[in-house]
RNA sequence: ACUGCAAACCGCUCUAUCGUUUUGCUAAGCAAUUAGCGAAAAGGAAAGUCCGGACAACGUAGAGUACCACACCACCUAACGGAUGGGGUUUUUUUAUUAUCUUGAUAAUAAAGAAAUACAGAUAGUGUCGCAGAAAAUUACCGCCCUGAGCAAUCAGGGUAAGGGUGAAAACGUGCGGUAAGAGCGCACGACUUUUCCAAGUAAUUGGAAAAGUGGAUAAACCUUGUGGGUUGAAAUGCCACGUACAUUUCAGUUUUCCUUUUUGGAAAGUGGAGUUGCUCGCUCCAUUGUCUUGAAUUUUUGAGACAGCAGGAAGGGGUAGGCAGAUUGGGUUCGUCGGUAACGAUGAAACUAGAUAAAUGAUAGGGGCUUUUGUUUUGCUUUUGAGCGAAAUUGAGGUUACAGAAUUCGGCUUACAGGUUUGCAGUUUUU
């Protein structure tokens, strides 16, 4: 019995750390919509956050990330996908600091993460924009 | 050895940690799923979406027409506008021969090599042809000749296209005959086009002979001939689940005739609408029904109007956008053998090698290889003894790149590309 309890603690906590599974990724139109109509938003560079608060959670996770790097400013899709691959690593690697302090209020919040450099920085810069970014983001829900 | 061009090939690699997608086994769970241990995971162009297929949906018979593509021959292929081999034409280089004169140039012919080529028809018809020139396709400015008028200069009418001039191109070139002057008007030689015959070749075509002819260019102007083509594309399409509104506005039709009549039913035409692969004809289908008010006629007929219904069109609006199949084993890949000049074909063996969907295939650190550069050491050549050029070793600092990211799939084409390897051709330098 404690063997299991403390499997399943494990698993919880193992789970939260630096994976990023489907549940975390934002999917539904709607909320995207809502997103760009009534999301409140600031920037920490090179990346702004968009967030809105959803009124029914989908998944068991705190929070539902999507991406997005303009068309406008990278019109190859192989430098669109190298950036989007850095930032959501670095989401990845960081995400856990905002999940700690999140999971003891309730609701589930929906985030976009835009790209809004215009040129292809490297992986510590990018870091740097969404650590501080993740730190701001709490104060402000 | 270096440089340039063309073709073919390659398109950095290993380890650790943390992750993503698919999947095999094991365990847990009713199940969804979760965990552990393994396996696999983006290119030569995945790009552009330019051709051609596979596959799927959309036809109520059929016909005509429009539109589009292609165009020397053979062959390959599932198919192609693609590939392979051959032929013609044009341009160019080299060599040889002949002719001319300015004696080293020009022109012509032949052979060899290279490059380009949307290469059916200009003798079906229509159109166009800048500038110059009289005229750019039945033309006549200066000329030449004949006739008439006039003393004459010249004028009028007609014939001609030899000569001049313009042009990229002026109705085949040279010579002789011929003529009032001329003209392929006739003849000889030659050039070119078409047809027929003979020879070579599967054929395009080439060589020879004969006959007819002399026609400007342009089809990447319209067009003609021949061949082929239905349209739309995986956001196709099928199934399951969830959900919603035959609710709103608006448009047009609802008519006539005939047959049988107990009610009523049936048929034809018209009108409106829908389907019919772009259009037209044709074809198929649907609606054409009832109630009320009022007028005429007079006891069941008819005219007008209103309302509802019917089968539709248009506008705007509402809901959903999840899952499975399609969908990853294929005209495929690799290695052999045989046939073919080659593209390619036949046959044998082996392996299974991406399958995402707000879109996985990554991030960080370190090492190796490659490469750029600084310093030091050794060494070769040149030498004006200052140095310059090259090679090797070592050390420090960088870079690891270019073009570029599967989206149903296959064969091609086109375009982009750091660096490297091989082959061929051309040029320069050095040595023999």
């Amino acid at each position: 019995m404690i063997a299991i309890l403390c499997n399943h603690l494990f698993f919880t906590i193992h789970c939260n750390m630096f994976t990023f599974q489907k549940g975390e990724k934002l999917k539904s139109r709607k909320t995207i919509g809502k997103l760009f109509t009534e999301g409140k938003s600031f920037i920490s560079y090179p990346i702004r956050f968009v967030w809105v608060k959803m009124e029914s959670p989908l998944s068991e996770f705190p929070i539902q990330m999507a991406l997005t790097v303009p068309k406008r400013s990278f019109p190859k899709a192989v430098n669109r996908n190298r950036l989007r691959r850095r930032i959501r690593e670095s989401y990845r690697l960081n995400k856990h600091s905002i999940y700690t302090k999140l999971s003891s209020s309730s609701g589930q919040y929906g985030i976009m993460l835009i790209y809004i450099a215009r040129e292809t920085l490297d992986f510590h810069q990018i870091e740097e924009g969404i650590k501080k970014g993740l730190r701001k983001l709490p104060h402000r829900l």
